[in-house]
DNA sequence: TAGATTGTTAATCGATTAACAATC
DNA sequence: TAGATTGTTAATCGATTAACAATC
């Protein structure tokens, strides 16, 4: 079996996104080629260190020339699976979700947005560009009917490890938890957690540093 | 001078929000000590390195007893920064910027959102709950006058630079980046990236490896 | 006192970097 | 050929864990 699908250390699946956005800024470049150097200073990473990452999954680089950028995005975009469609809805439809809707990422990477569920009356039957705001109670149907992978979750604290249980009652593999509860998942389940106010932890935690 | 000022290690910065959130949960419960033990189970870290996290700040444990929950709960607020004051501003109304007005996770860690901005005059003027959208025009004066600390970008990728630039002119110290750009900021700016569509990628690749 | 649990040291583990032979 | 750059090994660095004395 192939290298790609043996189980990548985490530590390198964190950086294939990043590396993944370099180079596609570059991809309509006159240059064909880039070097781990050149990727290093791009990045911030050692050219040492994407080196190693790389040759876990094959032998891409050329040597004396460096990666075809062309190539290794496609292998990046293999690696990550980018090519094996995924279906995801949206689980709560508030400000957050709403804005997920409009989110321009999801193609690219192999996913299909197929639905946004919310209790709220006023908000279903709605339309958000062509995607139905939906009925919660329709969402396990739902996600048995149309194979949904992932389920984006935005719903309010208090329903969240509840929803989250539903979602994997009725099929769903991960979810992709924006709701900043630590939701207790089995461990076959994918949890991807979104906790954006971290961010803001981080900020002051480092304003604070320079300020004392 | 207090090792609480001094140049905290990122990888211990990562989990303080961690183990913030995990007590907060526990705050309001009759039990007054949590044991590194206890704590590790919920966070799945090792209580090893809870201990060795903790005792960086300071001997905040009990021996025998374990932790206060209010106390620690204090301090790693104090760590974090959270009771000095910094003002908040969102630049780009866009749903995501719009959805950024209704998060509830600011005041809690000391922030204060002063502002939204955008270019679209069909949004300049309009209130999100008690907050104008004003013009960019006016973005940097305002950040001057106001003293603004933290920048939100959810502005469009093409003018991501160019705004972070205006803004770190302007004044500000950091910015909660969401544009899915690698910006360049001087290494004296704070850059917290949020890129959501990162989430996506490692889901894609965990998937993939899952069903290879 | 016996049991519990911290704070800390030493041992281990894992990740990154430096270096270089291979080769284009 | 000389120069460039990969892929990989060995050396280094840093983070985590195990263990335990201190002590409540």
């Amino acid at each position: 079996m192939d290298k790609r699908s043996e189980n990548i250390p985490n530590i390198i699946i964190r950086r294939l996104p990043i590396y993944y956005k370099h180079l596609k800024k570059l991809k309509n470049r006159a240059k064909e080629y880039i070097s781990s150097e050149e990727l290093a200073e791009l990045t911030g990473f050692s050219s040492s260190l994407i080196r190693k990452d790389l040759s876990y999954f094959g032998n891409f680089g050329r040597k004396s020339y460096g990666y075809d950028i062309y190539c290794l995005l496609q292998e990046l975009s293999i690696i990550m699976g980018f090519n094996h469609p995924k279906n995801l809805i949206i689980v709560g439809a508030g400000h957050l979700g709403q804005a997920l809707v409009h989110n321009k990422g999801y193609e690219e990477r192999g996913y299909k947005l197929k639905g946004v569920f919310d209790k709220n009356p006023k908000l279903i039957g709605l339309f958000l560009d062509d995607i139905k705001i939906r009925s919660v109670e329709e969402m396990c149907d739902f996600v048995k009917e149309e194979k949904i992978d992932i389920a984006a979750l935005t719903v309010p604290k208090g329903v969240a490890q509840k929803t989250a249980e539903l979602l994997i009652e009725a099929g769903v593999i991960g979810i992709w938890d924006f709701t900043e509860v630590a939701l207790k998942v089995p461990n076959n389940i994918l949890l991807e957690e979104q906790h954006i106010n971290e961010g803001l932890c981080k900020l002051s935690c480092k304003i604070n540093q320079n300020f004392n």
